[in-house]
DNA sequence: TCCTTATTGATAATGATTGTCAACATCATC
DNA sequence: GATGATGTTGACAATCATTATCAATAAGGA
């Protein structure tokens, strides 16, 4: 059965404080840096049960790190993201979903699912530096 | 100055033989198996180049691997790929294009780019086992 | 052919992530 | 509240893709 601990509560009230998708280690920190001690493993294994149960989404970072951010749960959704500071903004896009499934059964392919994302400069660093 | 090396060919008709997105490993493994002795920093450098200057696509796998794939340069487009066997379709996306400015716009995020792509079972794979 | 220097490849180094396992904590049950 | 079975933790080792290092090699202009 699935116990609940307070390092599983640590980790996801943490990353209920981010607007942005975070890594494991910059998760870690943060909570070390609050003054608990909780291991890195464990976070690791914290983030892929939210992962799993719906309650974060992930995304892997052109460098390869697996990113988190809590999500809405329930609910099929995309991201804009920004490239400098990562802030996230979750979308909808029903006529994205539309397309997958059209571009999809015209090739041929079942069973579609799809990666959606989009990568900008969030009104905050599109302005130019002082 | 750019040099031209057997090395650099190797990889880049390599890769044009795929029809599935591959790991560097697995192209360094089939080259190896064609009895040349090219090293495999190299087929991470070539291939890292092909990427950069359009010749090929990449992107990061769920378990964090880069995969590669030849692609026609010059022409932005996305991929419809097989879950299973790797399968890779280029496909086109005009109205996701303009859906993804908006989207950008609408947020006050500037210089969008995307990731689209969409996965699924291709029509081999679809079929029953016997 | 000669010379400059980009490229190669064996190997070490890096860094994120996962496996291991004894000590610990949760929670149903008494 | 005490007890016990077992899910969970955390320090550390292990793994694995990728990158850095650097001496030896080879491309291509002179």
């Amino acid at each position: 059965m699935k116990r609940n601990t307070w390092q599983r509560e640590a980790v996801k009230s943490a990353l209920d404080t981010q607007d942005a998708f975070v890594s494991a280690q910059q998760l870690h920190s943060a909570l070390r840096d609050d003054g608990t001690g909780i291991g890195l493993a464990t976070v690791y294994r914290a983030l892929a049960d939210l992962a799993e149960s719906g309650q974060a989404d992930s995304l892997q970072s052109t460098e390869g790190e697996a990113l988190y951010r809590a999500c809405t749960p329930g609910q099929h959704h995309h991201h804009l993201i920004c490239r400098n500071c990562g802030l996230t903004v979750e979308i909808e896009a029903d006529a994205v979903e539309q397309w997958a499934r059209k571009v999809a059964a015209e090739n041929g392919f079942t069973q579609p699912e799809h990666v959606v994302d989009v990568f900008g400069l969030c009104a905050d660093c599109s302005k130019p530096a002082p």
